[in-house]
DNA sequence: TACCAGGAGAAAA
DNA sequence: TTTTCTCATGGT
């Protein structure tokens, strides 16, 4: 079958050496050790925390936990049948807690629909992830989080730190889609679960230790505008 | 004061 | 189909 000709406005193919890619997570984890990531207490918490961090700083999504800890309602059915009023007052630290209250009630709702977060772990990887980015509030990210921190599935979550990561270490263009950077990741290390954990959590941490230094930065912090790399 | 944070959906062009 | 706008609190 003859190929076709990659058109101007096709998204850039994203296919890194195996070994560029080895060598830049064990830097990182030379540089900041394991992350143990995800701090939550149950595969349910770590969903909730997805949803909640969505363009937002952790600290703020733990206020906003802690809030439906104390409130004794984190749990699928309950947090599903709050009225929306009283849970965007609950999650109010973790902002935009208008648009997320209904995220996250759509979301329970959907773990109560499919019959509880155990129902959902017994599907295959492929139908998880399709019925994930089905519920509103729910993007690429959002799912692959969930599918890695929440159910330990071999999945690679490309976040915005990932994407300013691979641009300016030559790695990537910076205009790749999501899924060509997850499938790109995929490829070259294989179904290595604890290792995307490990790797996503390291980037994080590299953002966050390298944004301390940026009077000084070479290029090296990953924040948006970063006044060395633009 | 300005910028940023572990995005996603809706609206506009 | 692609780009732009909106959502919002809290820390530095």
């Amino acid at each position: 079958m003859a190929g076709r000709a990659p058109s101007a406005t096709a998204p850039a193919p994203f296919r890194p050496a195996r070994k560029s890619l080895r060598t830049v997570y064990e830097r990182l984890l030379a540089a900041y050790g394991p992350q143990h990531w995800w701090p939550g207490e149950t595969p349910f918490e770590v969903m909730v925390g997805a949803v909640l961090t969505q363009n937002t700083a952790w600290r703020n999504v733990e206020r906003a936990i802690a809030n439906l800890v104390g409130a004794d309602v984190l749990e699928p059915a309950r947090i599903a049948g709050l009225p929306a009023a009283e849970l965007a007052a609950l999650i109010r630290p973790a902002g935009y807690f208008n648009v997320k209250a209904r995220r996250l009630q759509a979301f329970c709702r959907f773990v109560v629909d499919a019959g509880g977060v155990e129902a959902l772990a017994r599907l295959p990887t492929p139908v998880l992830r399709h019925r994930l980015l089905a519920v509103h509030g729910v993007g690429p990210e959002t799912a692959d989080d969930i599918l890695l921190y929440a159910f330990g599935r071999p999945v690679f979550v490309v976040d915005a730190y990932t994407r300013r990561l691979f641009a300016r270490l030559g790695l990537a263009r910076g205009d790749e889609d999501y899924e060509a950077l997850r499938a790109g990741v995929e490829r070259a290390f294989g179904a290595d679960a604890a290792l995307f954990n490990e790797l996503h959590g390291l980037i994080v941490q590299h953002a966050k230790a390298a944004c301390a230094k940026v009077p000084r930065c070479a290029g090296c912090c990953l924040r948006r505008r970063c006044p060395a790399s633009s």
